[in-house]
DNA sequence: ACCGTTACGCACCAGTCGGTGCGTGCGAGG
DNA sequence: CCTCGCACGCACCGACTGGTGCGTAACGGT
């Protein structure tokens, strides 16, 4: 996942699903979709975020949250307090990414995680991949 | 995303979505799901993927292929001809994944993809994230 | 006045990914 | 016999990502 935000130059040639790779393009960085993961529940503030999620560095944070903002797919509100508050919430858009595709890997992983790691630990013998 | 590989160390951590991130690693390597998507319509060899695909050098097509036949998601069918023949088809659980989660995120770019270009191209003004 | 908290910013660093170029083994075809 | 097509393999390289550590600005509490 390099720079890979040319417009469109060679987009249909892509299998007539240059659409897929914008989509999958938010999923590119490790933290976007555990952060947005977190949000579902409701609004809430880096601290929290940090917390609840836990493994992920401050800087990381800052620029996972700026992608998305940029993005639309979170909402930055920050309010004139005493120690600085700032949350951070799902935009409708945000939430029907969550609700909607993230749900289906989730349910999909939930279903065929097991497949996959089986695949994955066995390497593959020949004749075993079922087909 | 870097050596994100590791087992489950502080995966309960996470929001309780580790699982997610297992799901979304699968599309983390730039060209695996347009690959998935280019073995959809039915099994294809290395050339025939390369011209459908377009922009994905020969080297990372054979990563990708590696990395699909090691999750269980794509098989590889080589037949002792002439030409040295190589198939490549998708696996029922590749399948799953295409048809299932892949296509709702298709569907989802496909519905708000616009909104998505919106919101990243005019940056944020203030006020104007709805809300 | 000093310290603590919150929300960042920046520099530095290692690991990784993708692209390019070039070489390999195999058999067919001229 | 030489060349070509196919399916790879490998070395080199630039670019980006994420992690760590440290510094900042604003404000409240003691």
């Amino acid at each position: 996942m390099a720079g890979m935000s040319e417009s469109e130059p060679h987009c249909e040639a892509l299998v007539a699903d240059c659409r897929l790779r914008a989509a999958t393009d938010l999923f590119a960085h490790t933290w976007d979709p555990v952060v947005l993961a977190a949000l579902r529940p409701g609004p809430r503030r880096r601290r929290e975020l940090r917390a609840a999620i836990g493994g992920l560095s401050d800087k990381v944070l800052t620029e996972t949250l700026r992608r998305l903002c940029a993005r639309g797919l979170v909402d930055r509100r920050a309010f004139a307090q005493a120690p600085p508050r700032v949350e951070y919430a799902l935009t409708p858009l945000g939430r029907s990414l969550v609700e909607g595709p993230m749900q289906a890997l989730g349910a999909w992983i939930l279903e065929h995680g097991d497949a996959l790691l089986m695949a994955e630990e066995n390497g593959m013998e020949p004749g075993s991949t079922g087909s």
